[in-house]
DNA sequence: ATGTTCAATGACTACGTAAGCATTGAATCC
DNA sequence: GGATTCAATGCTTACGTAGTCATTGAACAT
């Protein structure tokens, strides 16, 4: 309110008021200004007083870096992104949401491609972070066996693959994917065409095995095809190749939502009807499948139960055996939209 | 690959290796090491190698806190963002992407609720960042004007009302705005109902004005409508609203995409065709702005400029003047879809 | 041969905090 | 009243690095 409140004590202009510099303002020692912001329990009322008054006086707040070196934690959690995609958007806001709850942080390591991974890898060992998510069904085994020598928690989060490497956190992504299968038997599909996104991530395996598996044991026919990319675009373009086929099979699964709207969009405009002509179901249960344009069927995942199971292995106190991690699954539900209503032959 | 590469020269098993180890085990100082690191050109090349060669041997990795501590720079960059939001979360990906080729990591700092804000600022202050994007058209100008102060670069992202308080790079948002009036009213539009998110938020009033001033001077009608949010749950709502008003307008300009998809498709689900009983405007330009299902007029924002300039000032060596802060602003680029293809009347 | 220069390296210290240990003094006990 | 206890506080050090300054010795000029 006054002008600029500098030329306090000494010729410290603003930057770096310390721990001493409250001491010597409070009249005690750097010791009991840091237990009052540490442990104040520990501390007479009346100095607390008096310290705190002063650290207001002269604007001092604690310095988390040199509390991380000697502290040795940052209450900093990073998180390995794929840089792109809906999905990983709100898992990301997911967690930090959450973190936020438990006054830590989150710090973003996000990559384009696959390959950059190696090299966020190791820029992420450079932080002594609290604890690691790696994000992405694409990272590699022995990226992942690397991380488990690491001496911090870490946990990974949908990534298939990495179960029994390190920590695991994941939908469950064949018993989701077998139970859509079911819902598309049931409501009389005969031919399916099963739609990947990129086949070497581990969650488009696992999901394809899903939905073959069921399939199969109920004898019914399933194609693999694969979008290339876990994106819209990719839906939009795949969905040529399926009006161009042959046969034009009775429903399409895809494994993720965001390339179902893609393919949802493009079988519409190659004149395609959904559901009267399709049948269509996608995987991940994103907000935007439950808007009216799209309608999705598909298998919601408890996105706030994952992220909280992974968070609660992150900060666990106990450090589970690294020769046996432990490995969550969550069962998903499926959302029925309109876009597998019963058709009327 | 050999089991477990403990016990190496002392018995610490993997925690901590420092450049005082390494330094041992090369047998240089520890000065030389941190050289090696930091500045290889001042070291002889033969030494450079029995350095590496001996950090490769022990595991070393730098210690970024303890380097932060001592050099009084993090390498790291502050992100105050709403938890919620398609906009956002593009945004924030792009700085993270953009960040990353620049070797610096983004640290989020979400807030659920408009109040909580105070409490994130305050704890983004403990660490000490270099520098801070304040992203949110929703923080208030005491809290500006309290970040001028810190002494490390702020920008304002996307707040009009922050601009000649701190640094700031916004799209333009009246005259982006006033460009998609000028268009509905090219058009034929005579009656237009304006629906804004969060009538609090400063991009919405910017935006507001934009649309209402071209509105005005070309004698067409524009009533504002609060959807209370910026969701598509809000939009569909809101569009209820709309429906049932006396008089119905020609088209409606809605302040931000996420909740145009929700008017458009709670039009739809009214009965209302867009754009045949009345047009539609957004304003963001998000990538779903352009699937087929909504295929909007939209404003569309160079999230990339924008970030880049952002991250510019943020990163400059130069500091402005506190006295008069920067104030970057990027035009954006309308793009037209078929939610106000001309009406045959 | 001696002085000059400069690259390469080492010794030392500060960054701001927290934790262990030492010290003080008042309250309590017998 | 003297011994005991314990809360409150101070003193000291370590966390791991980078920058400052000092030192060394080889290459070069005169």
């Amino acid at each position: 309110m006054s002008s600029k409140s500098g030329a306090d004590s000494s010729r410290r202009t603003r930057r770096g008021v310390t721990s001493v510099d409250v001491a010597a303002v409070a009249g005690v020692s750097q010791a009991t200004v840091g237990r009052v912001f540490s442990s104040p329990e520990k501390v007479s009322p009346a100095t607390r007083d008096k310290v705190q008054d002063a650290a207001a006086r002269l604007g001092y707040v604690p310095n988390v870096i040199a509390r991380s070196l000697k502290s040795q934690r940052t209450n900093i959690i990073g998180a390995v992104v794929p840089a792109f995609g809906e999905y990983w958007q709100s898992v990301l806001t997911e967690f930090s949401r959450q973190l936020a709850t438990k006054d830590r942080q989150l710090l973003l390591f996000s990559f384009a491609e696959p390959g950059d991974v190696d090299g966020v890898l190791a820029s992420v060992a450079q932080y002594r972070l609290d604890g690691l998510v790696l994000a992405s069904a694409t990272i590699g085994q022995d990226q992942l066996i690397q991380m488990r020598e690491s001496d911090r928690p870490v946990v990974a989060f949908n990534h298939p693959a990495a179960t029994g490497i390190v920590p695991s956190v994941s939908v469950d992504n064949e018993a989701g994917m077998a139970r859509l299968a079911m819902h598309l038997i049931d409501t009389g599909a005969r031919e399916i065409l099963y739609v990947g996104g990129v086949s070497s991530a581990s969650t488009d395996q696992t999901r394809y095995r899903g939905a073959s598996r069921t399939l199969g044991e109920h004898g019914v026919a399933c194609t693999y095809l694969e979008a290339g990319a876990f994106t819209y675009e990719a839906g939009y373009k795949v969905a040529q190749h399926i009006v161009e086929r042959q046969s034009v099979p009775d429903a399409v699964m895809v494994s993720s939502d965001e390339v179902a709207f893609g393919v949802h969009d493009g079988l519409r405009a190659a004149g395609v009807q959904v559901p009267a002509d399709l049948l269509l179901t996608g995987f991940d249960g994103l907000s935007q499948s439950a808007w009216a344009g799209f309608d999705l069927t598909t298998l919601v995942q408890a996105t706030d139960v994952l992220v909280a199971r992974a968070i609660e292995i992150l900060l666990a106190d106990d450090r589970p055996p690294e020769s046996d991690p432990v490995s969550v699954v969550v069962s998903g539900t499926i959302r029925y939209g309109k876009t597998t209503a019963k058709r009327h032959d």
